[in-house]
DNA sequence: ACAGTATATACTATATTTAGTATATATTTG
DNA sequence: CAAATATATACTAAATATAGTATATACTGT
């Protein structure tokens, strides 16, 4: 892959903020929009426009779709997300703010809804 | 400077290579130029973007206009430099290509046709 | 003041990216 | 099979970015 494709990818904050979630553990569509407050067609293009580039896979749930980083993250991705969340910028702040958003919602479909892919309930339960 | 634009900046190859190559220190337009091999007209705006952007500076010296990078250099921006030069990919050979040609380019114009800003000219004499 | 060199800008054409609306597909449940 | 939910795609409009040509500006040396 392309060093200045992952540039283009990260250039958009609403990608990277993606990016950023899928790094703790996979996610639904429809949980990251909610996080990020997009409409469901924006995040589905982003989505499948990032896996056609060969950054993230998915897989489906019934009827939610699954999507994670793939494995192994690219390394220029890694060493971003690392650099900008201690880099104390005000994106900084926006990734973690959604990192806490993300925990939230998990324990909330998880726990009380009970309405949850096995997949994403699973980063609560073993830890 | 937001992250963002730091990415969309090098997001396009050819910018990469002009934050490359100042890095190395200080260059006039018509040396980028032939280093790059690129018209006149691509160049000149392209640093015109990054100067607008707040990653570079210039000044002039005769009919020479000399770009070089702010100081300090944006650490998102040496980070990634970092990353790519040591990652050992495609682009990180280009990189490398054209900082040989600059040294070469430096020399000829500084000790063959005498014809270089002092500036750039300084770089290879106190070495 | 004039010619030559280096650089910048205005304007235009073209390509690329993004966003929105509507619609389609896949799956589950009753 | 019909209804509901989650996701994807086609199509279009609008915004952005890029490239090219021509022209302008700034400076130097004569």
């Amino acid at each position: 892959m392309e060093a200045s494709e992952i540039y283009k990818c990260i250039a958009d904050p609403q990608r990277l903020r993606i990016i950023n979630l899928l790094e703790a553990g996979p996610l639904c569509v429809c949980h990251m929009q909610e996080i990020l407050e997009v409409p469901q067609v924006k995040m589905s293009k982003q989505l499948s426009s990032m896996k056609q580039l060969g950054l993230l896979e998915a897989h489906r749930e019934g009827t939610w779709m699954i999507y994670k980083l793939v494995d192994p993250v690219e390394g220029l991705i890694t060493a971003n997300l690392c650099y900008l969340r201690e880099a104390a910028c005000a994106e900084c702040n926006q990734l973690q703010r959604d990192l806490t958003k993300r925990e939230k919602l998990i324990l909330k479909v998880t726990k009380i809804e009970n309405d949850c892919p096995q997949e994403v309930c699973q980063q609560i339960a073993c830890c």
